[in-house]
DNA sequence: AAGACGGGGAT
DNA sequence: ATCCCAGTCTT
């Protein structure tokens, strides 16, 4: 575990002779440095510089972005992306000039109200401007933390971000404001996702992951596969006796479960009553839609009701009555159609 | 819980 | 050329 005192100091006392200058260390103005936090959402250090510049230049207090137009304002984010930013900004500044005497709030129950102001900004703005003990948890301090602690538990997850707000917090309770942004000078400097440079860190000694030898591995991030969306079209084929005609899959996924007979949303009509070998009935519109979800794949489904005269089918297709459908295996999405069909 | 939102930097 | 990036709001 961390020694509480002695890793503060020291990651302290090394933000206090290395930090970077940047025009928003230079203020202790709360509209500065709330507009300063907005910027770098997403955005990296120097690319907000000269638009932070340009900004309070052209409006350099409350009152006067409050009583800018949108586009002019917008015009001064041009190029630097995310754009609601700036307009759930002009909004929140809006507010803060006509509901606080344009005044930021000196409490984060409230400041956090505003538009655009999350968990991760109104931490930073209150204990930057007002000292308030909160720790803000970025992706860097994300990093940071799971490194020096040799956190295994992945980022992504909403309850790792709670327990690090949790274990931070002891160290939050005095000069806030400093301590949050050295960690997240920290992650930006020196404690990077690559080619980190651990020799020159100055809580070498009160890092975990260091001692282990498992920076590189940390922190553990799944990372989203993107799932992708195919489109099928069902067909729920009956015949004279009322059968339904389902098939019994030879795929790898789902493997030997049964289902109603689908087929790529592209393909025509003709295509399908070739596979099958018969002349189907499709009714012109879906019964309904709807999709199954995966953890690696969607599939989007259109239910479509259809007809045919042919009765000899062969494996994998087969006839079966309504009352013998538990006797065969259905994947979730197929007992779905079926109740919603019957229902 | 997952997707949208923009650019820049790293690979 | 492609992947990655982790704040907030919306669905």
């Amino acid at each position: 575990m961390i020694e509480k005192n002695e890793f503060k100091d020291d990651l302290l006392n090394w933000f206090h002779e290395n930090k970077r200058q940047m025009p928003w260390r230079e203020t202790n103005n709360p509209y500065y440095i709330w507009l300063s936090e907005v910027m770098l959402q997403q955005t990296q250090v120097n690319t907000v510089r000269p638009y932070y510049n340009a900004f309070i230049d052209r409006f350099p207090t409350i009152q006067e972005l409050s009583n800018a137009k949108e586009e002019d304002v917008l015009k001064y984010w041009e190029g630097l992306g995310y754009y609601s930013r700036v307009r759930n900004f002009h909004e929140a500044v809006k507010e803060v000039q006509n509901e606080y005497n344009g005044i930021v709030p000196d409490n984060p129950d409230e400041f956090k109200k505003l538009k655009g102001v999350g968990p991760y900004t109104n931490a930073a703005v209150m204990s930057i401007v007002y000292n308030h003990p909160i720790p803000a948890v970025d992706g860097n301090v994300l990093r940071v933390w799971s490194r020096l602690t040799c956190n295994q538990q992945d980022i992504a997850l909403p309850k790792t971000k709670k327990d690090f707000e949790e274990e931070l917090q002891p160290f939050v309770k005095t000069e806030s404001g400093d301590f949050n942004q050295a960690m997240m000078e920290l992650g930006a400097t020196i404690c990077t996702p690559k080619k980190t440079l651990c020799i020159m860190c100055p809580v070498q000694n009160h890092c975990l992951a260091f001692a282990k030898g498992q920076v590189s591995e940390l922190p553990v991030k799944k990372k989203k596969v993107k799932k992708k969306t195919i489109e099928y079209s069902v067909l729920y084929i009956t015949n004279n006796d009322g059968e339904i005609l389902v098939r019994q899959r030879d795929t790898k996924l789902l493997n030997g479960m049964w289902e109603f007979p689908m087929f790529d949303a592209e393909d025509s009509i003709h295509t399908i009553e070739e596979e099958l070998e018969a002349v189907i009935d499709v009714q012109q519109e879906p019964m309904f839609t709807t999709k199954h979800i995966f953890t690696h794949m969607t599939w989007n489904m259109k239910i479509y009701r259809a007809y045919t005269q042919k009765n000899n089918f062969e494996h994998p297709y087969k006839w079966i009555k309504k009352d013998d459908k538990d006797s065969l295996s259905f994947s979730t999405s197929m007992t779905k159609i079926f109740n919603k069909v019957n229902e």
